[in-house]
DNA sequence: GTTAATTCCTGCCTGC
DNA sequence: TGCAGGCAGGAATTAA
């Protein structure tokens, strides 16, 4: 389950494999995961014959320049112009990428997408649950116009616009819980469900909260607590949890650190007490009924 | 306008 | 052993 953490692993991953990779013949094996355009030939034909320039990250997103392949190398300092428009890819649940050099003959059942380079070298997509999607956006439109998901996308949570202000007016009057209100990636882009549950424990707050009571103290606990777990999680190649895999197929290692998530029924690594689990808004939340008791914030 | 519920999908796990 | 049902989750859509 890709999340900020994931999907920055992954971008670094395609960054280093995949940078002036030339897309000469593209296959699509489910029209599911082709959002836009609507016909998955277009899609093929906005992709194939095309060069991809430095990958990027908008959230979960993953944003690739697309170059003519006739133009020079593409330099890792100057993205350059991508005049072949732009390939937008969200691994949502279980999306992978994986480089398969020598091309192995055969995909697996969950192969999605197949792209192969002149040298019949295969970059793969495979989607357990198929709900990982791609957009190929041509290069007169903005990205915002095709990808939705990028219209009212909230601050980089690693970012300078990440600000204890801006997270305040972002929560302000909200009385949904703050478990949700992380979810929400118009408040902050790129939190999942584990570093919600992560981050809510570090700052010491029950998920419940409503979102709008917090004050300034416990926002910027949780702020800074966000940007704690989320780096840790990078520095160490993201979590163990179930799916996912970078470029070569291996998973991180932040997994075996986690505080709640996915422990229920254990006891918290800091105080003993046994951690339980929540639904809130159809999402599992882990917490610990003692480090994390504080139900009404302060009036 | 805000919030909650539903939907999509498939592998894994539990209970019968 | 085999089957049914619940669960997991991101984000769009629908309902309240």
């Amino acid at each position: 389950m890709p999340e900020l953490p994931e999907v920055e692993t992954v971008r670094r991953g395609l960054s280093r494999q995949l940078t002036d990779f030339s897309i000469r013949r593209v296959e699509v094996l489910r029209a599911r995961a082709v959002a836009w355009p609507p016909e998955v030939p277009a899609f093929r034909a906005g992709l194939e014959g095309s060069r991809t320039g430095v990958w990027q990250r908008r959230g979960k997103y993953l944003i690739c320049p697309l170059h003519s392949t006739g133009s020079g190398p593409v330099s890792t300092a100057d993205n350059g112009e991508a005049d072949r428009g732009l390939w937008v890819v969200h691994l949502r649940m279980t999306g992978q990428f994986l480089w398969h050099t020598p091309p192995l003959p055969d995909p697996c059942p969950h192969t999605r997408v197949r792209l192969w380079d002149a040298g019949g070298d295969e970059l793969r997509f495979v989607d357990t649950r198929s709900f990982g999607q791609m957009w190929w956006v041509p290069p007169d439109l903005p990205v915002e116009a095709i990808v939705r998901g990028l219209q009212e996308m909230g601050p980089e949570p690693l970012g300078d616009a990440f600000t204890l202000a801006g997270f305040r007016e972002a929560l302000k009057g909200s009385r949904r819980p703050v478990k949700t209100a992380l979810l929400d990636q118009r408040v902050v882009a790129g939190i999942g469900n584990i570093y919600a549950d992560e981050s809510l424990f570090m700052a010491g707050l029950h998920p419940l909260l409503p979102a709008g009571t917090l004050d300034d103290a416990a926002l910027e606990r949780l702020r800074q607590a966000l940007i704690e777990v989320l780096q840790l999680s990078i520095g160490a190649g993201g979590t163990t949890f179930r799916d996912f895999r970078d470029l070569r197929g291996l998973n991180g290692n932040y997994g075996g650190q986690a505080w709640v998530y996915g422990r229920t029924g254990e006891p918290c690594r800091r105080c003993g007490t046994v951690i339980e689990r929540l639904r809130i808004s159809g999402r599992s939340s882990h917490w610990c009924p003692r480090c994390q008791a504080v139900r009404q914030a302060p009036a």
